[in-house]
DNA sequence: GGAATATATTACTGGCGGTAAGTACTATGA
DNA sequence: TCATAGTACTTACCGCCAGTAATATATTCC
């Protein structure tokens, strides 16, 4: 009795006894532990606990903490991986096409594929209710509206056409991006390219400015 | 001492004593609940407990849940009603307007001011990450993308189009107008109306069915 | 009147976000 | 070299809340 049975609270997996590990480094830095975050997500879903979170980079809770914050702030860093991807793709995607309607097509393709592929991570980012969620969900639609934006300005400079509604129709195809996503990813068994075009469809004319005389009225 | 003090959790408001009331009827319906949750949100925003509600019907935690049901059952009714809001504002909106790009002004005009009107309630519905949230938000914005569907399927089998685009299209634009609401409501000084115009710019031609020969490639 | 049923309340459980308190290693200055 | 301060972890705890069990009182049916 008595013997070596302490207790071991930390759940398995590369114990460590409390105190100051021997080393000079932090143990896991921020990046590892968003990169923990992003696992764990991906394997208990968007409601993942701190906790689990915590584990799967190899510490405890409270680290989590000290290299990112709460759990808002975590939304907030992964919100940027994710914004950051998303650009990467569509970069990747437009390629060398010529600005036009089939580039705006395979833009949105690869944002279906993106977030598909990232299907967790985006709902992990955009959930999570609580008091100041209307600034959380800007917040992180800006991270892909605010550059949507710029852009939709300067081709509308451009083309000799008003610039002011780079603001609303950025945001107004983020969310657009978004739920089409969601949709696709869970209900639809269309193949991306086909949503893709659907939606290239319903946008390509507006975005050019091929504005049809408006009807009096 | 002994007196009289017993303890009276239910925080003031209309204290009942244990057991059955008098009277033959529930004490408050399923749809006074409801009332009372969105009062209940207007004034302690989206994060707002069950026990608050409860508190604003002046009943305890548990009717809510023999009434309504759990969180995510109270925000799929209210979503209901939402959705109901929103249909009846643009129906309204749209009057005795002709159909055509001043009616699409219009209903989106209807569904900024709307949203804005309900903005708590907005995001109560559209918040509360879990495990299931895909499905959640997929069915609030279903509440509006099927009707919305279903027209769109008319409109183009009329114009000699393929409907084949309407849900995508449908929830694409719920998607589109919810979040540059949410964006309007928060980061926006212009008026509904020039938001309005400006999205109507951008969508208008797709959904009218004008597209511009597709440029080969 | 009394059993069965209906409708409420209070009391509890479990889990999680967030933080405080405790412990062990490292660095610095006399 | 040794005490003291600082750092980087851990465990332990608090408070809140969703959801449920246990309990109390009123009605209904026989």
């Amino acid at each position: 009795m008595e013997s070596d049975d302490r207790v071991e609270p930390m759940t398995d997996r590369a114990r460590r006894r409390p105190g100051r590990p021997a080393g000079r480094e932090h143990v896991v830095d921020r990046e590892r532990v968003l990169d923990a975050a992003e696992r764990a997500i991906a394997q208990y879903g968007a409601g993942v606990s701190i906790e689990a979170i915590a584990r799967e980079a190899g510490v405890t809770k409270p680290i989590v903490y000290a290299r990112v914050g709460k759990r808002t702030e975590v939304s907030d860093a992964l919100a940027q991986r994710l914004a950051d991807r998303l650009m990467e793709a569509a970069a990747v995607a437009i390629g060398t096409r010529r600005a036009g309607r089939t580039q705006l097509a395979a833009m949105i393709r690869s944002n279906l594929e993106t977030l598909a592929a990232h299907r967790e991570l985006f709902l992990f980012v955009s959930g999570g209710a609580s008091e100041e969620m209307p600034q959380r969900t800007l917040f992180l639609a800006s991270q892909s509206a605010k550059p949507m934006a710029d852009q939709i300005a300067v081709w509308r400079k451009a083309a000799g056409l008003d610039p002011s509604v780079a603001l609303a129709w950025a945001y107004g195809l983020v969310g657009l991006l978004n739920m089409a996503s969601l949709w696709w990813i869970n209900e639809s068994d269309q193949p991306a390219e086909r949503v893709a075009e659907q939606l290239a469809d319903l946008l390509w004319s507006g975005l050019a400015g091929i504005t049809p005389a408006r009807p009096a009225q």
